[in-house]
DNA sequence: ATAAGGGTTCAGTATTGCGGAACGACTATT
DNA sequence: AATAGTCGTTCCGCAATACTGAACCCTTAT
């Protein structure tokens, strides 16, 4: 599946290893990072100002840190993206409707990443942002997602990260998570149950192309004191299933 | 200013350089690529497999293409600064009153950076993107910026950068600037008749801290054969600057 | 079948990244 | 005011590694 490269350029990697450690840091100087990352500060040194000098990162009286300029490649990337654009405003309109929080996620190399959030002022503060990368058999979005995806695909990327354990609830064996999968061909719709965040429940529904490829799933979350009851298991449901549908149409006529 | 780097590390440029084709490109093979940046295909390749290993691009069916994984980056960064969180919904109203586009820049490198734009469906489509940068002396956003920064600042910046001609509006003469800018100051607004983009008008109010540092400026943005009378001289700059009011009270609780 | 085109691999060479140590700027402490 | 401590920056020799052209392999088209 992901041939390993041969012929590895090192620098390259270094230079997300020094940019991973910025951000980790939220900004640091050369010897706080380099005693971070076990490096030599003079090694630290040559990547920070060679980056700054590419205007990469931004040197804020004595701190370094990532600068905005990586916008840039996020908004191209995104954009490129068959969903995004057309989801975007159907996302935005879930959270505001549901009065709840409400995403946008694809498959990247095996793993989920946001696309858009959509933000109510009602809705439960959760840290997660654009960009974020999640495990797809630890949340409703990805399992939406694995749900429509060939089996073997599935295998692979089971195969490839496993399924780490990353709250009590999450799901860790393949049987039981193929279940689950089947469960949800059937619904039509996943559930969290605070598998990726204690005290989060979560509701997917996968966006499907007309030609039955998966491009993404949209959820609503809250907090489980909220998300019980016909609540949960209907009305949430309808309204993300419904907001799926919409894309899906949108996205035939375009 | 701008400390050249000693020891540069070559291959970190060269990792941008392969990203920014990609971009230029909108994804591409690695013998297309190669070509584009005239670099022999194994080394192209080299880089391109490291960094789909590291997972920052991704090899969609033969084509490379820059990976959503970037928006974290992005994201990071943008969240770091003082302003957006706080201006965001301040443009995003500015748009949906006004019914034109709307903008939030921020200077770094002595450029400016788009960090969020305010869209509403009777706004004119323009191409800017989030994360773009763009000369500080061509667009309202810019001069608004340059307007409240120390004399010595903008010296510097317009050595580092020069007054690139970027349409036929544009200024190119620094004694002229200088003008503008004074102007700027005394009307508390900056305008921009087609400096940056032919056929576009643009009213632009920095957003100024407690302590009287710019942290950026917002704008609303036009056709010109909308954007003329007192509309443009004083209904849109008036939102415009209550907008910039607003958001500057608003830092001061925070 | 065969040619063409693109992706991938290989291995020799010298470029260049690496890292220890010294230097200089700045701050805090007494 | 002198000094110790901290951090960023510079320097330079050595070894690692990035670079490259050529060969190889695979898929697609004719």
């Amino acid at each position: 599946m992901a041939g390993t490269a041969r012929n590895p350029v090192k620098s390259a990697r270094t230079t997300f290893t020094v940019l991973d450690g910025l951000k980790e840091l939220n900004g640091a100087g050369v010897t706080e990072l380099a005693t971070h990352l076990d490096v030599p500060k003079s090694t630290v040194h040559s990547y920070l100002s060679t980056l700054e000098e590419e205007e990469w990162v931004v040197k804020d009286d004595g701190e370094y840190h990532i600068g905005v300029r990586f916008l840039e490649y996020g908004a191209h990337a995104r954009s490129r993206t068959d969903v995004y654009e057309i989801a975007k405003p159907e996302v935005d309109r879930l959270a505001k409707d549901t009065g709840n929080l409400s995403n946008l996620l694809i498959e990247e190399h095996g793993r989920g990443v946001y696309l858009h959030r959509g933000e109510d002022s009602r809705a439960i503060q959760v840290n997660t942002r654009v960009g974020t990368r999640v495990y797809l058999h630890s949340t409703a979005l990805g399992k939406a997602i694995l749900a429509n995806l060939p089996d073997r695909r599935v295998e692979a990327i089971l195969d490839r990260h496993g399924l780490p354990e990353v709250t009590p609830n999450t799901i860790t064996d393949r049987a039981e998570l193929a279940a689950e999968l089947e469960g949800i061909s059937e619904r039509g719709y996943a559930i969290d149950d605070e598998e990726q965040v204690q005290g989060l429940r979560c509701i997917s529904a996968p966006i499907v192309s007309a030609s039955d490829r998966v491009l993404g799933s949209i959820s609503v979350s809250g907090p489980t004191h909220r998300f019980k009851g016909t609540y949960f298991t209907e009305t949430i449901p309808d309204s993300v299933m419904e907001a799926a549908n919409v894309i899906e149409l949108n996205l035939t006529y375009s």
